[in-house]
DNA sequence: GTATTGGGTGTACGGATGTTCACTGAAAGG
DNA sequence: CCTTTCAGTGAACATCCGTACACCCAATAC
């Protein structure tokens, strides 16, 4: 196979991140290093910094990745079919964002788990990257919700508790699905998160301040 | 100050768990060295081993301590007023719970973020403890749940889902409580995770499967 | 008063770590 | 065709790591 010299480069830019995806699931990022990338990726560990300038510009590269995945991920959660009446509205979107977690988590699963992993656990500039994307995730989420029907009895207050208590869970479905191999374990999962956003829509609904 | 040998010993081990839980809070007990440890408690690196087998040994002894707090927490959230109507039951059960959290988790805050943390991204076997641990405080959860007035309605795959949903929730809060420092904030944190637990209540409450 | 126990010491070891620097050689540019 | 560019090389560096081993000496046991 030959290649130019850029996509040469690029190919090995890929192999360090995917290395560095796999090898940080022992424990993580924090007990990644260098060198074991460069070895698992066949080249001199000073090859590196003709890369990244240094492990934590590695670190932000992953994440950014790795939240590529995730609002792809509610991309499709968002899309609903065109024939949804208001009547089963509430059961369409539960139905639409677990099917979006069922079918792109596992797809993806090493990007959810060190999401997951490096939000808690990841070098100090790494841990402030996840948490900020999180928390923009979570503001385009409350705007989503205050546009449905039935929102106007939440105060902005209620709607950003709705959306960490949505969020969070959402999150630890996420992690058990990453961590999920056989199909029906991924099921039960699934159902747990489907039956699990109804009970929380169904008080959300009946709530008031 | 005059101490017997098995004082000073005891008085040493000490040392090391509190140094072992302060140095872990950088990154993970994965990036803690033996030799770190040794030098913070003022010790010879080879010490150590007068105490502990291995760092794994250290860990699980942190797993073990960090859960003494949790379940002395949980024994709080339990003791409930004994003059409660059963009008008024599952507000003060929120109550009761969001204030054994608000109470217990800054005092304790190193061995919540410690939980918080190794589950994710310890050392294996710490992670299994870990994960084990909070197995077990949610199979008593729902024992505790099942004697609700209203359990009746809940299958037990239900009551599954909604321990999950709470103690999923708590971790959460309990992370978020520890990582707080302002004491407004932690009002704010109780506000919500008092509002959520109604909420989650509410609907649970409304469930039918 | 003597013997034993055991927490802590000091040295030494082989191996892994991040980073530096001058280098090579093939692809790209002119 | 000659020159420049630059991904990858390879040796060297100081520093950290876990652990083995022989040793010390004060508190305990007898």
């Amino acid at each position: 196979m030959e290649m130019s010299r850029a996509e040469r480069k690029e190919h090995t830019r890929r192999a360090i991140l995917d290395s560095a995806l796999a090898l940080s699931e022992e424990s993580s990022l924090v007990g990644l290093s260098l060198r074991q990338v460069a070895k698992e990726v066949g080249v001199v560990p000073t090859a590196f910094y003709r890369h990244f300038d240094s492990l934590d510009a590695l670190g932000l590269a992953l994440v950014e990745e790795s939240f590529g995945s995730l609002r792809h991920l509610l991309a499709d959660a968002r899309r609903l079919p065109p024939d949804t009446s208001p009547g089963n509205l509430l059961r369409v979107i539960v139905d639409a964002s677990v099917a979006a977690l069922t079918e792109q988590v596992p797809r993806q699963a090493s990007h959810f788990r060190f999401i997951a992993r490096e939000r808690v656990a990841g070098p100090t500039t790494v841990r402030a990257a996840v948490r900020h994307e999180i928390e923009l995730i979570e503001r385009e989420l409350a705007t989503d919700l205050a546009r449905l029907p039935g929102a106007e009895r939440w105060s902005s207050e209620d709607l950003r508790i709705l959306t960490n208590l949505l969020v969070t869970a959402m999150i630890s479905h996420a992690e058990a699905l990453a961590a999920a191999t056989r199909p029906e374990e991924r099921r039960r999962i699934g159902d747990v998160a489907r039956r699990q956003l109804k009970m929380v829509f169904v008080g959300a609904l009946q709530w008031q301040s």
